[in-house]
DNA sequence: TGCAATTTAATTGTGTACAATTTAATTTTA
DNA sequence: TAAAATTAAATTGTACACAATTAAATTGCA
């Protein structure tokens, strides 16, 4: 087997994969205004309501360079605040505003609709996720 | 179980699992001056020696937005080259230079060194792969 | 205390991704 | 066969990613 063949490779099919699903909710997401990475970071609000720029970067291994532009322009659309903090003024805050909340609503028929284009059944759904989570674990805990 | 919590989706560990598997490659690349893109040029022209611009497009599901400037890149740094077909002057032709052709033997080190800092056994990354593949392939199927 | 080290974001610069449009060549069809 | 439709790349514009650097604030320690 020649490991230099493409379709020999883990990494291109996860490549490949995780472009294919940010394709799939593309429209769903365009409908309500948002990028896939813009998403995650809803996410973390609706779960959060506040949170540092640090402590998104940590939850979406993302660093600053990738999210403070982000946050600007999801600001500007209204869906979220910064503001310095008082305590420790190198830290920005991150809150969620009434108009992110609200669309929480509208962004919650989203999940179901892209299950069923993934057209894979639920066990190997399930399956597939908590493989690489597991080797996502090993990623973080090397991190620590 | 919140179906919009980052924990419960399948998107965001593939997502997150591409981006961290593209930076383990990174290093090894960046001393043979590639990126991970490219890395996926080299792989399919290291196979081929000469393919169409298009015929890459469908191999990396990658179009021309993407292709274009990222071959003129590699064809600067002499690892290719581009030339209009003569018997259809749309086509365009990516050819592996010599340059092209030494860097395999560098190359073929790194799957190797990338498997193991994967730091997952065997078993489960071949599993992995396969499922993977399979919901790619119902993808590539309903594309024909 | 006071300065060095650390921490947190922002900035700068390069390289993808991808939608939408444009350009040029080829094929189809009325 | 000439106009219409199609095809293949290139171009344009927006939005990530991420390394490297910078700037400002805070912390730690001599």
């Amino acid at each position: 087997m020649d490991i230099l063949k493409l379709e020999n490779q883990l990494c291109f099919p996860v490549y490949a994969l995780s472009r294919h699903i940010t394709s799939l909710y593309r429209p769903h997401l365009e409908a309500i205004g948002l990028t896939y990475p813009q998403y995650l970071v809803m996410m973390v609000l609706w779960e959060h309501q506040q949170v540092t720029v640090k402590e998104l970067g940590q939850k979406l291994w993302l660093d600053s360079g990738t999210l403070t532009p982000l946050l600007k322009r999801m600001a500007e659309n209204g869906l979220l605040t910064r503001k310095r903090a008082e305590q420790d003024e190198r830290v920005v805050n991150i809150s969620i505003t009434e108009k992110g909340e609200n669309l929480k609503q509208e962004a919650a028929s989203i999940p179901e609709k892209l299950f069923k284009e993934l057209a894979t059944d639920e066990e190997q759904f399930f399956l597939l996720q908590k493989q690489i989570n597991q080797i996502l674990s090993v990623k973080s805990s090397q991190n620590v």
